[in-house]
DNA sequence: CGTGTACTTGAGTGGGCTCAAGCAGGGTGG
DNA sequence: CCACCCTGCTTGAGCCCACTCAAGTACACG
Protein backbone atom coordinates (compact mmCIF):
# COMPACT_ATOMS: atom_id res chain seq x y z
CA UNK A 1 0.00 0.00 0.00
CA UNK A 2 1.37 3.26 1.28
CA UNK A 3 5.08 3.53 2.95
CA UNK A 4 6.58 6.01 5.00
CA UNK A 5 9.19 7.49 3.20
CA UNK A 6 12.19 9.78 4.48
CA UNK A 7 11.65 13.54 4.14
CA UNK A 8 12.90 16.91 2.66
CA UNK A 9 10.52 19.92 2.54
CA UNK A 10 12.68 21.12 -0.47
CA UNK A 11 11.33 18.76 -2.70
CA UNK A 12 7.80 19.39 -1.63
CA UNK A 13 6.60 22.41 -4.48
CA UNK A 14 3.91 23.75 -2.07
CA UNK A 15 5.83 22.83 1.12
CA UNK A 16 8.46 25.15 -0.53
CA UNK A 17 6.10 27.86 -1.39
CA UNK A 18 4.93 27.67 2.40
CA UNK A 19 8.05 27.97 3.25
CA UNK A 20 8.55 31.36 0.99
CA UNK A 21 5.64 32.79 3.07
CA UNK A 22 7.34 32.42 6.45
CA UNK A 23 5.42 29.20 7.40
CA UNK A 24 7.31 27.29 10.17
CA UNK A 25 7.54 23.78 8.72
CA UNK A 26 10.37 22.54 10.67
CA UNK A 27 9.62 23.35 14.30
CA UNK A 28 8.18 20.18 15.72
CA UNK A 29 7.15 19.37 12.14
CA UNK A 30 6.10 15.92 12.93
CA UNK A 31 4.27 16.68 15.77
CA UNK A 32 2.09 20.35 14.97
CA UNK A 33 1.84 20.04 11.20
CA UNK A 34 1.20 16.22 10.33
CA UNK A 35 3.17 16.90 7.11
CA UNK A 36 4.97 13.71 6.10
CA UNK A 37 6.36 11.86 3.14
CA UNK A 38 5.06 8.68 1.86
CA UNK A 39 5.30 5.93 -0.64
CA UNK A 40 3.28 4.57 -2.92
CA UNK A 41 3.31 1.27 -5.08
CA UNK A 42 1.63 0.94 -7.99
CA UNK A 43 -2.30 0.79 -8.45
CA UNK A 44 -2.69 1.79 -4.52
CA UNK A 45 -4.78 4.90 -3.69
CA UNK A 46 -4.07 8.01 -2.11
CA UNK A 47 -7.92 8.51 -1.42
CA UNK A 48 -11.10 7.19 -2.95
CA UNK A 49 -13.89 9.58 -4.04
CA UNK A 50 -16.84 10.33 -1.49
CA UNK A 51 -14.17 9.91 1.44
CA UNK A 52 -13.93 13.02 4.18
CA UNK A 53 -11.51 15.35 2.85
CA UNK A 54 -8.33 15.12 5.70
CA UNK A 55 -5.21 16.11 3.25
CA UNK A 56 -4.25 17.49 -0.03
CA UNK A 57 -1.40 15.74 -1.49
CA UNK A 58 1.75 17.22 -3.31
CA UNK A 59 3.29 14.75 -5.58
CA UNK A 60 7.63 14.68 -5.43
CA UNK A 61 7.95 11.91 -8.14
CA UNK A 62 5.91 9.39 -10.71
CA UNK A 63 2.30 9.92 -11.73
CA UNK A 64 -1.35 10.02 -10.63
CA UNK A 65 -4.33 9.43 -12.22
CA UNK A 66 -7.46 11.30 -10.80
CA UNK A 67 -10.88 9.10 -11.43
CA UNK A 68 -14.27 10.44 -11.55
CA UNK A 69 -17.41 8.23 -11.38
CA UNK A 70 -19.84 9.13 -14.37
CA UNK A 71 -23.09 8.81 -13.75
CA UNK A 72 -23.81 5.09 -15.28
CA UNK A 73 -20.85 3.88 -12.77
CA UNK A 74 -18.31 3.78 -15.30
CA UNK A 75 -14.68 5.19 -14.42
CA UNK A 76 -13.38 8.12 -16.23
CA UNK A 77 -9.60 9.57 -15.95
CA UNK A 78 -10.41 13.21 -15.75
CA UNK A 79 -6.74 14.26 -15.20
CA UNK A 80 -3.34 13.24 -14.55
CA UNK A 81 -0.55 15.07 -11.96
CA UNK A 82 2.94 14.41 -12.82
CA UNK A 83 5.64 15.98 -10.20
CA UNK A 84 4.92 19.22 -8.58
CA UNK A 85 1.13 18.88 -8.99
CA UNK A 86 -0.67 19.36 -5.94
CA UNK A 87 -3.95 17.05 -5.62
CA UNK A 88 -7.49 17.81 -4.38
CA UNK A 89 -6.47 21.80 -3.67
CA UNK A 90 -9.84 21.96 -5.01
CA UNK A 91 -11.44 20.10 -1.97
CA UNK A 92 -10.53 23.16 0.53
CA UNK A 93 -13.75 23.86 1.02
CA UNK A 94 -15.80 20.52 0.49
CA UNK A 95 -16.49 17.56 3.02
CA UNK A 96 -16.03 14.69 0.55
CA UNK A 97 -13.41 14.27 -2.09
CA UNK A 98 -14.57 14.24 -5.40
CA UNK A 99 -12.33 12.18 -6.94
CA UNK A 100 -10.34 8.75 -6.18
CA UNK A 101 -6.28 9.17 -7.01
CA UNK A 102 -4.58 6.16 -7.67
CA UNK A 103 -0.72 5.78 -8.27
CA UNK A 104 0.37 4.77 -11.94
CA UNK A 105 4.01 3.43 -11.02
CA UNK A 106 5.98 3.86 -7.86
CA UNK A 107 4.98 7.11 -6.48
CA UNK A 108 6.70 9.55 -3.99
CA UNK A 109 4.00 11.97 -2.47
CA UNK A 110 3.44 15.26 0.50
CA UNK A 111 0.99 14.24 2.21
CA UNK A 112 -0.70 17.90 4.05
CA UNK A 113 -3.26 17.48 6.76
CA UNK A 114 -5.90 19.81 5.74
CA UNK A 115 -6.94 21.33 8.83
CA UNK A 116 -3.87 22.50 8.99
CA UNK A 117 -3.56 24.28 5.55
CA UNK A 118 -7.12 25.61 5.94
CA UNK A 119 -5.52 27.56 9.34
CA UNK A 120 -3.10 29.14 7.30
CA UNK A 121 -5.28 29.96 4.09
CA UNK A 122 -7.94 31.35 6.76
CA UNK A 123 -5.18 33.81 8.10
CA UNK A 124 -3.47 35.13 4.76
CA UNK A 125 -4.58 36.28 1.80
CA UNK A 126 -1.30 35.99 0.17
CA UNK A 127 -2.10 32.02 0.31
CA UNK A 128 -5.74 33.19 -0.78
CA UNK A 129 -4.34 34.62 -3.81
CA UNK A 130 -1.99 31.53 -4.47
CA UNK A 131 -4.49 28.83 -4.38
CA UNK A 132 -6.65 30.94 -6.17
CA UNK A 133 -4.38 30.99 -8.96
CA UNK A 134 -3.31 27.25 -8.81
CA UNK A 135 -7.15 26.55 -9.01
CA UNK A 136 -7.88 28.38 -12.25
CA UNK A 137 -4.50 26.57 -13.50
CA UNK A 138 -6.37 22.95 -12.91
CA UNK A 139 -9.06 24.22 -14.28
CA UNK A 140 -7.87 25.22 -18.19
CA UNK A 141 -5.96 22.01 -17.81
CA UNK A 142 -9.26 20.30 -17.56
CA UNK A 143 -10.35 21.97 -20.00
CA UNK A 144 -7.41 21.34 -22.27
CA UNK A 145 -7.82 17.14 -21.68
CA UNK A 146 -11.59 18.07 -22.39
CA UNK A 147 -10.79 19.82 -25.50
CA UNK A 148 -7.91 18.12 -27.13
CA UNK A 149 -7.91 14.14 -25.81
CA UNK A 150 -11.57 13.45 -26.07
CA UNK A 151 -13.79 12.28 -29.05
CA UNK A 152 -15.30 14.47 -31.54
CA UNK A 153 -14.16 14.21 -35.30
CA UNK A 154 -10.75 14.15 -34.14
CA UNK A 155 -9.47 10.45 -34.63
CA UNK A 156 -7.98 8.27 -31.83
CA UNK A 157 -4.45 8.10 -33.75
CA UNK A 158 -4.30 12.22 -33.32
CA UNK A 159 -5.50 12.19 -29.89
CA UNK A 160 -3.23 9.34 -28.55
CA UNK A 161 -0.11 11.76 -30.26
CA UNK A 162 -1.83 14.24 -28.30
CA UNK A 163 -1.75 12.46 -24.65
CA UNK A 164 1.48 11.05 -25.26
CA UNK A 165 2.46 14.57 -25.37
CA UNK A 166 0.92 15.18 -22.52
CA UNK A 167 2.83 12.25 -20.68
CA UNK A 168 5.75 14.09 -21.32
CA UNK A 169 8.58 13.38 -18.49
CA UNK A 170 9.61 17.42 -18.52
CA UNK A 171 11.37 18.80 -21.70
CA UNK A 172 13.33 15.20 -23.01
CA UNK A 173 12.06 12.60 -25.15
CA UNK A 174 11.08 10.13 -22.34
CA UNK A 175 6.80 9.67 -21.51
CA UNK A 176 5.09 8.19 -19.04
CA UNK A 177 4.13 4.56 -19.78
CA UNK A 178 0.37 4.33 -18.61
CA UNK A 179 -0.98 0.52 -19.13
CA UNK A 180 -3.28 -0.31 -22.32
CA UNK A 181 -6.01 0.23 -20.18
CA UNK A 182 -5.62 3.74 -18.70
CA UNK A 183 -4.85 5.00 -21.73
CA UNK A 184 -8.11 3.79 -23.16
CA UNK A 185 -10.01 5.29 -19.61
CA UNK A 186 -8.58 9.35 -20.64
CA UNK A 187 -9.78 9.51 -24.47
CA UNK A 188 -12.50 7.09 -24.41
CA UNK A 189 -11.79 4.20 -26.73
CA UNK A 190 -11.12 0.37 -26.10
CA UNK A 191 -7.91 -1.28 -25.20
CA UNK A 192 -7.56 -2.82 -28.44
CA UNK A 193 -7.69 0.34 -29.96
CA UNK A 194 -5.12 1.90 -28.10
CA UNK A 195 -3.30 -1.47 -28.36
CA UNK A 196 -3.42 -1.19 -32.02
CA UNK A 197 -2.38 2.38 -32.39
CA UNK A 198 0.74 1.95 -30.17
CA UNK A 199 1.69 -1.42 -32.36
CA UNK A 200 1.38 1.11 -35.21
CA UNK A 201 3.35 3.57 -33.88
CA UNK A 202 6.40 1.39 -33.08
CA UNK A 203 6.18 -0.33 -36.61
CA UNK A 204 7.00 3.03 -37.72
CA UNK A 205 9.49 4.38 -34.64
CA UNK A 206 7.88 7.28 -33.62
CA UNK A 207 8.18 5.46 -29.94
CA UNK A 208 9.76 2.58 -28.20
CA UNK A 209 9.29 0.77 -25.32
CA UNK A 210 11.45 1.33 -22.23
CA UNK A 211 12.28 0.25 -18.80
CA UNK A 212 10.64 -2.81 -17.11
CA UNK A 213 7.72 -4.74 -18.83
CA UNK A 214 6.46 -4.37 -15.27
CA UNK A 215 3.96 -1.49 -14.09
CA UNK A 216 6.76 0.41 -12.13
CA UNK A 217 9.45 3.08 -13.77
CA UNK A 218 7.89 1.96 -17.33
CA UNK A 219 8.53 4.88 -20.07
CA UNK A 220 8.42 5.73 -24.07
CA UNK A 221 11.23 7.11 -25.75
CA UNK A 222 9.20 9.18 -28.75
CA UNK A 223 9.98 11.17 -31.48
CA UNK A 224 8.59 14.36 -30.07
CA UNK A 225 8.57 16.18 -33.56
CA UNK A 226 6.69 13.11 -35.00
CA UNK A 227 4.40 13.23 -32.12
CA UNK A 228 3.81 16.97 -32.56
CA UNK A 229 2.96 16.41 -36.64
CA UNK A 230 0.63 13.83 -35.75
CA UNK A 231 -1.06 15.50 -32.93
CA UNK A 232 -1.81 18.32 -35.44
CA UNK A 233 -3.52 16.36 -37.57
CA UNK A 234 -7.65 16.45 -39.31
CA UNK B 1 -24.72 43.23 -31.69
CA UNK B 2 -24.91 44.72 -28.01
CA UNK B 3 -27.25 47.41 -26.58
CA UNK B 4 -27.01 49.09 -23.51
CA UNK B 5 -30.22 47.99 -21.33
CA UNK B 6 -31.76 49.45 -18.16
CA UNK B 7 -29.73 48.52 -14.89
CA UNK B 8 -30.83 46.85 -11.82
CA UNK B 9 -28.28 45.81 -9.58
CA UNK B 10 -30.01 43.15 -7.93
CA UNK B 11 -30.46 41.72 -11.42
CA UNK B 12 -26.67 40.87 -11.11
CA UNK B 13 -25.84 37.92 -8.99
CA UNK B 14 -21.56 38.81 -8.68
CA UNK B 15 -23.52 42.28 -7.95
CA UNK B 16 -25.33 41.29 -5.64
CA UNK B 17 -22.65 39.87 -3.47
CA UNK B 18 -20.82 42.90 -3.61
CA UNK B 19 -23.50 45.09 -2.29
CA UNK B 20 -23.21 42.51 0.77
CA UNK B 21 -19.77 42.91 1.28
CA UNK B 22 -20.54 46.68 1.85
CA UNK B 23 -19.45 47.89 -1.92
CA UNK B 24 -20.87 50.40 -2.45
CA UNK B 25 -22.24 50.42 -6.56
CA UNK B 26 -24.70 53.16 -6.27
CA UNK B 27 -22.92 56.24 -5.51
CA UNK B 28 -21.83 57.76 -9.15
CA UNK B 29 -21.83 53.97 -10.41
CA UNK B 30 -21.52 55.00 -14.12
CA UNK B 31 -18.47 56.88 -13.55
CA UNK B 32 -16.50 55.27 -10.72
CA UNK B 33 -17.11 51.85 -11.58
CA UNK B 34 -18.42 51.65 -15.67
CA UNK B 35 -20.38 48.59 -14.40
CA UNK B 36 -23.67 48.34 -17.04
CA UNK B 37 -26.32 45.66 -18.32
CA UNK B 38 -26.12 45.09 -21.83
CA UNK B 39 -28.38 43.12 -24.41
CA UNK B 40 -26.60 40.54 -26.86
CA UNK B 41 -28.58 38.95 -29.24
CA UNK B 42 -27.91 35.69 -30.92
CA UNK B 43 -24.58 34.97 -32.22
CA UNK B 44 -23.22 37.87 -30.86
CA UNK B 45 -19.94 37.42 -29.49
CA UNK B 46 -19.46 38.99 -25.69
CA UNK B 47 -15.77 38.96 -25.50
CA UNK B 48 -13.17 36.83 -28.37
CA UNK B 49 -10.24 34.76 -27.30
CA UNK B 50 -6.99 36.48 -27.09
CA UNK B 51 -8.48 39.50 -26.61
CA UNK B 52 -6.99 41.85 -23.50
CA UNK B 53 -9.02 40.97 -20.59
CA UNK B 54 -10.84 44.30 -19.85
CA UNK B 55 -14.36 42.87 -18.22
CA UNK B 56 -16.21 39.58 -16.70
CA UNK B 57 -19.62 39.20 -17.45
CA UNK B 58 -22.65 38.20 -15.25
CA UNK B 59 -25.24 36.77 -16.74
CA UNK B 60 -28.82 37.53 -16.35
CA UNK B 61 -30.91 35.80 -18.91
CA UNK B 62 -30.73 33.30 -21.65
CA UNK B 63 -27.73 30.87 -21.88
CA UNK B 64 -23.88 31.95 -23.67
CA UNK B 65 -21.79 29.02 -24.75
CA UNK B 66 -17.81 29.25 -23.77
CA UNK B 67 -15.92 28.36 -26.86
CA UNK B 68 -12.13 27.04 -26.80
CA UNK B 69 -10.18 26.61 -29.88
CA UNK B 70 -8.41 23.24 -30.64
CA UNK B 71 -4.86 22.89 -31.43
CA UNK B 72 -5.78 21.77 -35.23
CA UNK B 73 -7.97 25.34 -35.29
CA UNK B 74 -11.53 23.34 -34.47
CA UNK B 75 -13.94 24.92 -32.12
CA UNK B 76 -14.90 22.96 -29.11
CA UNK B 77 -17.48 24.22 -27.01
CA UNK B 78 -16.35 23.43 -23.35
CA UNK B 79 -19.16 24.71 -21.37
CA UNK B 80 -22.18 26.43 -21.29
CA UNK B 81 -23.43 29.46 -18.91
CA UNK B 82 -26.74 29.76 -17.57
CA UNK B 83 -27.90 32.68 -15.54
CA UNK B 84 -26.10 33.61 -12.43
CA UNK B 85 -23.13 32.38 -14.07
CA UNK B 86 -20.15 34.84 -14.16
CA UNK B 87 -18.14 34.33 -17.37
CA UNK B 88 -14.53 34.75 -16.83
CA UNK B 89 -13.45 35.76 -13.48
CA UNK B 90 -10.68 32.41 -14.01
CA UNK B 91 -9.28 35.39 -16.30
CA UNK B 92 -8.63 37.89 -13.24
CA UNK B 93 -5.26 37.32 -13.09
CA UNK B 94 -4.40 36.64 -16.93
CA UNK B 95 -3.93 39.07 -19.29
CA UNK B 96 -5.96 37.93 -22.28
CA UNK B 97 -9.06 35.93 -22.67
CA UNK B 98 -8.69 31.99 -22.79
CA UNK B 99 -11.82 31.16 -24.55
CA UNK B 100 -14.90 33.03 -26.66
CA UNK B 101 -17.80 33.73 -25.51
CA UNK B 102 -20.71 34.07 -27.75
CA UNK B 103 -24.48 34.16 -27.10
CA UNK B 104 -27.53 31.89 -27.63
CA UNK B 105 -30.59 33.46 -27.61
CA UNK B 106 -31.46 36.90 -26.89
CA UNK B 107 -28.93 37.82 -23.50
CA UNK B 108 -28.75 40.49 -20.80
CA UNK B 109 -25.45 40.75 -19.33
CA UNK B 110 -23.81 42.67 -16.61
CA UNK B 111 -20.32 43.43 -17.64
CA UNK B 112 -18.38 44.46 -14.30
CA UNK B 113 -14.65 45.96 -15.42
CA UNK B 114 -11.31 43.68 -14.30
CA UNK B 115 -9.72 46.81 -13.43
CA UNK B 116 -12.10 47.74 -10.87
CA UNK B 117 -13.00 44.16 -9.60
CA UNK B 118 -9.57 43.41 -8.89
CA UNK B 119 -9.10 46.65 -6.72
CA UNK B 120 -11.59 45.14 -4.39
CA UNK B 121 -10.31 41.31 -4.73
CA UNK B 122 -6.65 42.63 -3.93
CA UNK B 123 -8.09 44.27 -0.88
CA UNK B 124 -10.60 41.53 0.77
CA UNK B 125 -9.85 38.27 1.84
CA UNK B 126 -13.82 37.64 1.74
CA UNK B 127 -14.31 38.54 -1.51
CA UNK B 128 -10.90 36.19 -2.51
CA UNK B 129 -12.19 33.26 -0.81
CA UNK B 130 -15.66 33.77 -2.44
CA UNK B 131 -13.91 33.85 -5.54
CA UNK B 132 -11.66 30.65 -5.17
CA UNK B 133 -15.16 29.27 -4.25
CA UNK B 134 -16.47 30.34 -7.29
CA UNK B 135 -13.43 28.94 -9.57
CA UNK B 136 -13.37 26.06 -7.82
CA UNK B 137 -16.86 25.25 -9.02
CA UNK B 138 -16.57 26.08 -12.35
CA UNK B 139 -13.66 23.21 -12.26
CA UNK B 140 -15.91 20.72 -11.27
CA UNK B 141 -18.19 21.71 -13.63
CA UNK B 142 -15.77 21.50 -16.27
CA UNK B 143 -15.21 17.83 -15.30
CA UNK B 144 -18.27 17.17 -15.02
CA UNK B 145 -19.34 18.34 -18.71
CA UNK B 146 -16.06 15.82 -19.82
CA UNK B 147 -16.98 12.63 -18.03
CA UNK B 148 -20.79 12.88 -18.85
CA UNK B 149 -21.23 14.57 -22.54
CA UNK B 150 -18.06 13.27 -24.30
CA UNK B 151 -17.39 10.34 -26.47
CA UNK B 152 -16.18 7.22 -24.93
CA UNK B 153 -18.65 4.16 -25.04
CA UNK B 154 -21.54 5.82 -24.43
CA UNK B 155 -24.04 6.19 -27.05
CA UNK B 156 -24.95 9.79 -28.55
CA UNK B 157 -28.45 9.30 -27.72
CA UNK B 158 -27.56 8.77 -23.79
CA UNK B 159 -25.50 12.04 -24.34
CA UNK B 160 -28.19 13.62 -25.45
CA UNK B 161 -30.11 13.33 -22.70
CA UNK B 162 -27.71 14.82 -20.45
CA UNK B 163 -27.08 17.64 -22.34
CA UNK B 164 -30.54 18.14 -22.36
CA UNK B 165 -30.89 17.57 -18.37
CA UNK B 166 -28.34 20.18 -18.16
CA UNK B 167 -29.28 22.86 -20.35
CA UNK B 168 -32.99 22.47 -18.22
CA UNK B 169 -34.23 25.87 -17.21
CA UNK B 170 -34.18 26.23 -13.46
CA UNK B 171 -36.44 22.84 -12.27
CA UNK B 172 -39.16 23.04 -14.96
CA UNK B 173 -39.57 20.79 -18.15
CA UNK B 174 -38.26 23.56 -20.54
CA UNK B 175 -34.85 22.88 -21.45
CA UNK B 176 -32.95 25.57 -23.67
CA UNK B 177 -32.86 25.08 -27.38
CA UNK B 178 -29.60 24.84 -29.04
CA UNK B 179 -28.97 24.76 -32.16
CA UNK B 180 -28.19 21.37 -34.10
CA UNK B 181 -24.57 22.57 -35.01
CA UNK B 182 -24.13 24.06 -31.27
CA UNK B 183 -25.31 20.48 -29.86
CA UNK B 184 -22.89 18.57 -32.54
CA UNK B 185 -19.82 20.96 -30.40
CA UNK B 186 -20.80 20.14 -27.31
CA UNK B 187 -20.60 16.45 -28.10
CA UNK B 188 -18.67 16.34 -30.87
CA UNK B 189 -20.88 14.45 -33.02
CA UNK B 190 -22.10 15.75 -36.51
CA UNK B 191 -25.52 17.86 -37.16
CA UNK B 192 -26.79 15.22 -39.08
CA UNK B 193 -26.53 12.55 -36.02
CA UNK B 194 -27.98 15.32 -33.67
CA UNK B 195 -30.89 15.91 -35.95
CA UNK B 196 -31.90 12.14 -35.81
CA UNK B 197 -32.03 12.02 -32.27
CA UNK B 198 -33.98 15.01 -31.39
CA UNK B 199 -36.19 13.54 -34.52
CA UNK B 200 -36.10 10.48 -32.76
CA UNK B 201 -36.89 11.80 -28.91
CA UNK B 202 -39.70 13.87 -30.72
CA UNK B 203 -41.64 11.17 -32.27
CA UNK B 204 -41.44 9.00 -29.18
CA UNK B 205 -42.58 11.81 -27.21
CA UNK B 206 -40.00 12.45 -24.98
CA UNK B 207 -39.58 15.96 -26.21
CA UNK B 208 -41.65 18.31 -28.06
CA UNK B 209 -40.31 21.43 -29.54
CA UNK B 210 -41.60 25.36 -28.59
CA UNK B 211 -41.08 28.86 -29.29
CA UNK B 212 -40.75 30.51 -32.47
CA UNK B 213 -38.43 28.45 -35.34
CA UNK B 214 -35.95 31.79 -35.38
CA UNK B 215 -32.92 31.13 -33.13
CA UNK B 216 -34.06 33.73 -29.97
CA UNK B 217 -36.54 32.48 -27.15
CA UNK B 218 -36.46 28.38 -28.53
CA UNK B 219 -37.37 25.97 -26.31
CA UNK B 220 -38.13 22.15 -26.18
CA UNK B 221 -40.09 21.19 -23.70
CA UNK B 222 -38.99 17.86 -22.40
CA UNK B 223 -40.04 14.60 -20.48
CA UNK B 224 -37.33 15.47 -17.43
CA UNK B 225 -38.10 10.93 -15.82
CA UNK B 226 -37.64 10.14 -19.23
CA UNK B 227 -34.66 11.73 -19.91
CA UNK B 228 -33.14 10.99 -16.40
CA UNK B 229 -34.09 7.14 -17.42
CA UNK B 230 -32.43 7.54 -21.11
CA UNK B 231 -29.19 9.27 -19.13
CA UNK B 232 -28.28 6.17 -17.52
CA UNK B 233 -28.58 3.80 -20.15
CA UNK B 234 -25.43 1.72 -20.74
C1' DC C 1 -41.14 35.31 -55.12
C1' DG C 2 -36.55 34.10 -54.88
C1' DT C 3 -32.64 33.39 -51.74
C1' DG C 4 -30.47 31.90 -47.70
C1' DT C 5 -30.24 29.54 -43.41
C1' DA C 6 -31.48 25.75 -40.51
C1' DC C 7 -32.87 21.49 -40.37
C1' DT C 8 -34.29 16.70 -42.09
C1' DT C 9 -33.72 12.43 -44.31
C1' DG C 10 -31.55 8.84 -47.11
C1' DA C 11 -27.74 5.73 -48.86
C1' DG C 12 -23.30 4.19 -48.47
C1' DT C 13 -18.75 4.01 -46.00
C1' DG C 14 -15.54 3.39 -42.37
C1' DG C 15 -13.40 3.82 -37.73
C1' DG C 16 -13.67 1.94 -33.66
C1' DC C 17 -16.26 -1.65 -31.00
C1' DT C 18 -17.16 -6.57 -29.79
C1' DC C 19 -15.96 -11.07 -29.39
C1' DA C 20 -12.46 -14.25 -29.33
C1' DA C 21 -8.14 -16.56 -29.75
C1' DG C 22 -3.25 -16.35 -29.06
C1' DC C 23 1.16 -14.87 -26.89
C1' DA C 24 4.76 -13.25 -23.63
C1' DG C 25 6.55 -12.58 -19.06
C1' DG C 26 6.53 -13.06 -14.09
C1' DG C 27 5.21 -15.16 -10.06
C1' DT C 28 3.92 -19.33 -7.53
C1' DG C 29 4.04 -23.97 -6.15
C1' DG C 30 5.52 -28.47 -6.84
C1' DC D 1 14.09 -26.05 -12.45
C1' DC D 2 9.95 -26.59 -14.77
C1' DA D 3 4.77 -26.52 -15.17
C1' DC D 4 1.26 -23.78 -14.38
C1' DC D 5 -1.58 -19.82 -14.20
C1' DC D 6 -2.65 -15.07 -14.33
C1' DT D 7 -2.36 -10.61 -15.93
C1' DG D 8 -1.33 -7.46 -19.65
C1' DC D 9 -0.95 -7.08 -24.23
C1' DT D 10 -1.57 -8.30 -29.26
C1' DT D 11 -3.99 -9.55 -33.34
C1' DG D 12 -7.83 -11.04 -36.25
C1' DA D 13 -12.78 -11.15 -38.10
C1' DG D 14 -17.15 -9.25 -38.29
C1' DC D 15 -20.41 -5.73 -37.04
C1' DC D 16 -22.59 -1.36 -35.96
C1' DC D 17 -22.87 3.39 -34.80
C1' DA D 18 -21.85 7.56 -36.35
C1' DC D 19 -19.66 9.93 -40.35
C1' DT D 20 -19.80 11.59 -45.24
C1' DC D 21 -22.01 13.05 -49.13
C1' DA D 22 -26.02 14.55 -51.08
C1' DA D 23 -30.76 15.75 -51.98
C1' DG D 24 -34.80 17.70 -50.24
C1' DT D 25 -37.99 20.53 -47.07
C1' DA D 26 -39.47 24.42 -44.19
C1' DC D 27 -39.35 28.81 -42.76
C1' DA D 28 -37.76 33.80 -42.43
C1' DC D 29 -36.39 37.66 -44.76
C1' DG D 30 -35.44 40.94 -48.41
Amino acid sequence: MRRRASRDAFDCALCRELLDWGVSLEHGADFDTGIHDYEYEHASDLYRVAAPVDAVYSILAGTVKIVKPGPAGEQRIVRVLKTGDVAEIESIFSDAFEHTAIAVGKVRACRIPIAWLRKFVAGSGRIQMRLLQKSLTDLREAETWLSQLTGGATPARTRMARLMLRLRVDAGDRIHRYSIDDMGDIMGITPETVSRIISEFCRQGIVARTGSSIAAERYFRGDIAALERIAQEV
